[in-house]
This record gives structure tokens, sequence and C-alpha cells, in this order.
DNA sequence: TTATGTGCAAAACATTTGCAGGAGT
DNA sequence: ACTCCTGCAAATGTTTTGCACATAA
């Protein structure tokens, strides 16, 4: 809701950012970690979650809830859905238009006060198919 | 894909279907674990997540991959959307329409073979609003 | 009878948290 | 100075798995 209360600008939380705005794939926590670490050796795993949690609160980047067992990060956060692949896990935008008034039909047919909504598509990425070709 | 394989049919898968159908909320794993040990006070809960996952994957049952740090099952498979609220956690089923050629449109846009699609509405459930113009 | 399934407990992951010391403002 | 933040490690919560015994077909 409000944007970086009081929140310091910490030599991690600049990096975190910066890597995070480098990819365009969608990484968990654990991959941001990594790709940190290149250029902070002793950041701990927690303080990761702990920014990533506090930015996406804060709105400036975006925490995917998506299937699978981990959660995603995207520094996007304009309004955007996502495909999955159900073989591999990785996570793409997709960029379509859907009718504007989707929150609007929901609301009537729900006694929810209505927030947003998000559309995970599910499909095989271009690499496995390919694999999967070659294998059968 | 295919329906029930080579799956015996014990006590235990029945009576989690039943119990599953009982409801019309969306247990997760945990929850359907209570019911069910209601009835069966020495299923293991591991008995549980692996009957879940076979009947998610033989499409008997819906398995609901959505926020949250749990994954819900949910007895209805006839596609449908829902809805979560961020407060409590809840997970409702929404009726509406969406425009038919949602799959198509996607696979216009984006490299993947599309499979299908979820959406997941966001909201404030009736319980939940009550509660906070309460302590408000 | 015999392949499959179950209970139990341990392992494997993902994420969160407590705390003592460190750093931004 | 005085919070707020970090690294570290331990704790928590969810799901998976190995194995010896049980049971449906």
């Amino acid at each position: 809701m409000d944007q970086l209360p009081n929140m310091r600008l910490t030599t991690q939380r600049q990096i975190i950012l910066e890597e995070l705005g480098k990819v365009t794939s969608h990484p968990t926590a654990n991959e941001v970690y990594d790709m940190v670490r290149k250029r902070l050796p002793r950041i701990g795993l927690g303080t990761i979650y702990r920014n990533l949690e506090l930015m996406a609160e804060s709105g400036i980047i975006l925490k995917l809830e998506v299937g699978g067992t981990q959660k995603r990060f995207d520094a996007t956060v304009e309004n955007h859905y996502h495909i999955r692949c159900t073989d591999c896990g990785r996570v793409d935008d997709i960029d379509i238009e859907v009718q504007e008034e989707i929150n609007e039909i929901a609301t009537k047919s729900s006694d929810y006060k209505i927030l947003g909504h998000h559309i995970e598509f599910s499909g095989i990425c271009e690499n496995c198919s390919r694999k999967k070709k070659v294998v059968h």
C-alpha cells in the first residue's frame, strides 16, 4: 500500500533489486540468493527472504504465488499474466488483453470484496516440447 | 491422463474421497487428515498425501495450486475458478463466465503449447470484512 | 500369492525467526 | 546515539520417502 516506509537503503537491498531487475525470468528466493551471492558472498538467505517480502509489500516488486513449491519474484509490477511450464516449472510473462470488467463481473458473483485477480496459464515451453520430441 | 490405473480400492482411499466430497471448502492435506482421522485414527499423513496426489493425477479430484503456503484439494473437477481471502486464506469457488477463446488468444501470444489456465481472484471474505469493521 | 498400499518415522525442502553484533541516518 | 538491518543458525511448517508389515485382488 504505502511506498518504502522507513526502509533503509542498505547495500543488500540495492543489490537484490539490481539483480532482480537484470533478469526477465521469475527467480525463486533461492535463485535470487545465488545471483546476489556472487557480489555479496556473506549475505544470508534470511536477508533475501526478509527483503523480497518487504519489497513486495511496498509494491516495488511482485511476489508471484504461482503453482509449484516455491514463490517467485518479478521486478515488473505492472499488471500482467503468467504462463508456467508444467514440465520444468519455468515461468514466463504472457501479454494478453482480457475483458477489463472481469473484476466487476466477479464482484456480482461473490460475497467477497474483490481486490484483484491473476491468470496463470499452464503449458509446455518450447525447450521442453523439443526435448519430448527427441526422446519419443 | 488415464483413469485409475491399477489403483486398489482401499478403505483409506474410499474414506478420503468420501470426506473430501462432504465439504464445499477446499481443504489442505492436513485438514483432510483431520477429517479422515476421526474415522480412521491410525491413518498416516503420508497416506493422505500419497493418495490425494494419485487421485489428482487420475483426475478424480482437483489439486489447487493457489497462493498461500499449502496446496488445497477439491472434489469438484469441472472447470471453475477460485477466490482466496488474503486475510484468512480461505478459498471459495466463484462461478463466472470468461471469454471461451482465452486459451486460443494465449496461444497466439506465446511460444508455449497451452494446456489450460486458472483464474484466482483475491479479496476479503465476508467474515473478515465484518471483523475489520468491528476492530477499527 | 504377490504386487500394491499403509503406518511410522526420518528426511527433504521452503520459509521464518531469535539473537548478538553491525551499519545507515 | 539509536534504530533498523544483517548474518548465522536454529526452528517451523509442508511435503516426500524408505522400509517392514499388512491387505486387496
